[in-house]
DNA sequence: CCGAAAATGTGGACGCTGTCCACTGTAACG
DNA sequence: CGTTACAGTGGACAGCGTCCACATTTTCGG
């Protein structure tokens, strides 16, 4: 349900797709990877709009929590991407290589901010990106799943309070 | 690739389904029915095996783990089931009639056992459910999916992190 | 106990999907 | 200009969910 669907939208034959990619998973994987780009420019985005520096106090917590709001929006803007961004890629874990910083990169250094910032300590710090991130990746599917039925301002309201949850457990 | 493969481990042809389900969704709605059914019962298991009681402090906070620990054990031995459960049912939610208490229901009680022993506030416990679960929910998924390289051990210190960063929210 | 009615299963077909094969057209370039 | 890589085409296949008409079994009230 995705191949045939590509090459129709592009104004092609099925098979051409297979000039550039291998098979169907292939095709998902770049999505896939487009997507995690994507996320990934949307947080470097938030964060970068927040005034006080990163070493501060109030900029270290406001770095966080433009982290975790650009993680929700583009999981309720792009429903799509956010969910073809897991279903396939490997990109999530920080590129070995070189190359643009992921997701998880962004939250890593807004946590490292944190205990730079003296709000968080080191022995905390370590290893807290997981919990967090599930945290706000749960959150997003919860949205799109069970909590589907929610309105905008349930939905918004939740995940203030989510984020609010990260922050009294990271500080 | 769900309803044919089903009705052939039955050893029926495949129209024979459609005698019993409306179509393939409905199908899928049944097991997810069946998946959430089994995720509540495992935590009630897990919840009623620990002894001190539901209004000590250690009762409470021991009963909001085991409520945690039931779910991500859930979603690691039966990967498919769990899967199913969030793919397509509405019984997550806790059902408006009687009926056997939701996996939401547990936590909720779990999380009411903690308010009654003096450990959260009435007022942080307000809406805390939502992303308590969707903590744990969000490991679980994580683990399945970008970090399913991890070592089985690695998850297990995760997870016991990851409960223990409720456990710092919630009290 | 029998016959009607309900429940369950069968066979064949349809349009859709991903995938393979052999073939055609087209652009690049020494 | 001719070769070579690249991109697209056409036709086919098996598998999927679904629909229809038909057969078989099970259940039950008179």
């Amino acid at each position: 349900m995705v191949l045939r669907e590509v090459t129709r939208t592009v104004g092609v034959v099925p098979n051409a797709a297979y000039r550039h990619f291998a098979d169907r998973d292939a095709l998902l994987a770049a999505v896939s990877d487009e997507a995690v780009g994507q996320l990934a420019r949307r947080m470097a985005a938030r964060m970068g709009e927040v005034r006080p520096g990163p070493h501060t106090p109030t900029g270290a917590r406001l770095r966080l929590r433009a982290v975790g709001q650009a993680y929700l929006e583009f999981a309720r803007t792009e429903p799509g991407l956010f969910d073809t961004a897991f279903a396939a890629s490997d990109r999530h874990l920080p590129a070995a290589g070189a190359g643009e910083p992921s997701p998880l990169d962004h939250l890593q250094s807004a946590l490292d901010n944190l205990v730079a910032a003296g709000l968080l300590s080191p022995a905390r710090r370590q290893g807290i990106e997981y919990p967090t991130w599930a945290t706000v990746h749960g959150l997003a599917v919860l949205l799109r799943g069970p909590l589907s039925s929610l309105t905008d301002g349930e939905k918004t309201r939740l995940e203030a309070q989510t984020l609010a949850f990260i922050g009294a457990s990271v500080s």
